[in-house]
DNA sequence: CCATTTGCCTAAAGCCTTTAGGGAAAGGCA
DNA sequence: TGCCTTTCCCTAAAGGCTTTAGGCAAATGG
């Protein structure tokens, strides 16, 4: 029995790939078992139970998307920096369905704190020091940049706004376009 | 062995409370038939199997909130009509988090088209009668007030504006506060 | 009152998760 | 090189969930 070099880092790689091909909620231990080549059982020496292994490809996802997200910032600012960034967001989530699912995951306070995601949202911030927002409704423009950019690309990955004009695309561009006129003429308490 | 009066609309609506109680992802027909008190095979006369019982919940939880949001939108014109439909979406995932879940169930296009989803999404567009834009923006509004509406309301429920000032329910009347400025001076393409 | 339909049951197969315990491969050290 | 320990993957088994098949008893209705 050849050994087959399993870690916890690469079974969370392999189940990443694996949630993009099938989706996330059908990543179970059994599934990525068959794709490794190894039997359910040998998993566990490496994971402690499925909710660790989605726990992992979470923190993985989420990884990835501060990284691209610091790459499309660089050099950037004001609209430019806005667009960059929510075009690496949704790019990221059409072309990894399921690792975008999985940043979604709920992970507990003290993973989430450590995970990269505040990474993530500090950049969400980042941006708006190109507009003039102070606290709190700096912090009120986050959470709309977050819910926006949430909302609209899991509406149009559940095929919300498909088989209907206008284009997707069209819609996510006057959006965009809508937010940074927003932010320059943000309405005063 | 008296019989339990069952049929699929009862399932759907019992599965809803229990949606609500212990996640919709956790309804499942064991769980649901320990709750009516009968065997699991028994439901199978009534459903087809888990995903029609999903479905049917789903259509369920459409119907109240396009029922919900009819009643807050008649006599209300602008940003009180907005105000008074966003809040009524809001509060009934936050009071249903379940049944909101399942209004989220991806449901074939027929079943779609067939569904209250319709309804409410008719609404949503009414909304902007006491806006002055023409088409394609409007359609395009239509989509960003979706996108922050499921956007902002799943982010809170996941938690993630929780254990942050400022408040949550002050970053929802800002963002409303701001949709309501942006519709009125929606820039040109 | 009997026949049919309907509703819930038992039984069983198949897949998933998780734990327990065993044997073989890898790696360190004499 | 040869042994010893650790590491890794395996078999086995228990328990939960889904779904189908077939049976008996309660409701319905002529």
């Amino acid at each position: 029995m050849a050994r087959a070099g399993l870690t916890a880092d690469r079974l969370a790689r392999i189940g990443a790939e694996l949630a993009d091909e099938i989706g996330f909620e059908q990543v179970t231990a059994s599934a990525l078992a068959r794709r490794v080549g190894v039997k359910v059982a040998s998993l566990y020496s490496h994971i402690a139970n499925t909710h660790d292994l989605k726990t992992r490809i979470a923190l993985l996802a989420l990884e990835e998307m501060a990284d691209r997200a610091a790459d499309a910032l660089a050099g950037r600012a004001g609209k430019d920096a806005l667009i960059a960034f929510a075009d690496v967001y949704r790019d990221y989530a059409r072309a990894h369905p399921g690792r975008y699912a999985a940043a979604r995951f709920p992970l507990d306070p003290r993973t989430a704190a450590a995970s990269a995601g505040v990474r993530h949202a500090r950049m969400t911030r980042a941006i708006l020091r190109g507009y003039d927002l102070d606290e709190p409704e700096q912090t009120h423009a986050v959470r709309l940049l977050g819910s926006v950019f949430h909302g609209f690309v899991s509406l149009e990955l559940a095929g919300g706004f498909s088989h209907s004009a206008p284009d997707s695309q069209e819609s996510w561009t006057r959006t965009l376009d809508a937010l940074d006129a927003l932010l320059r003429t943000w309405p005063a308490p």
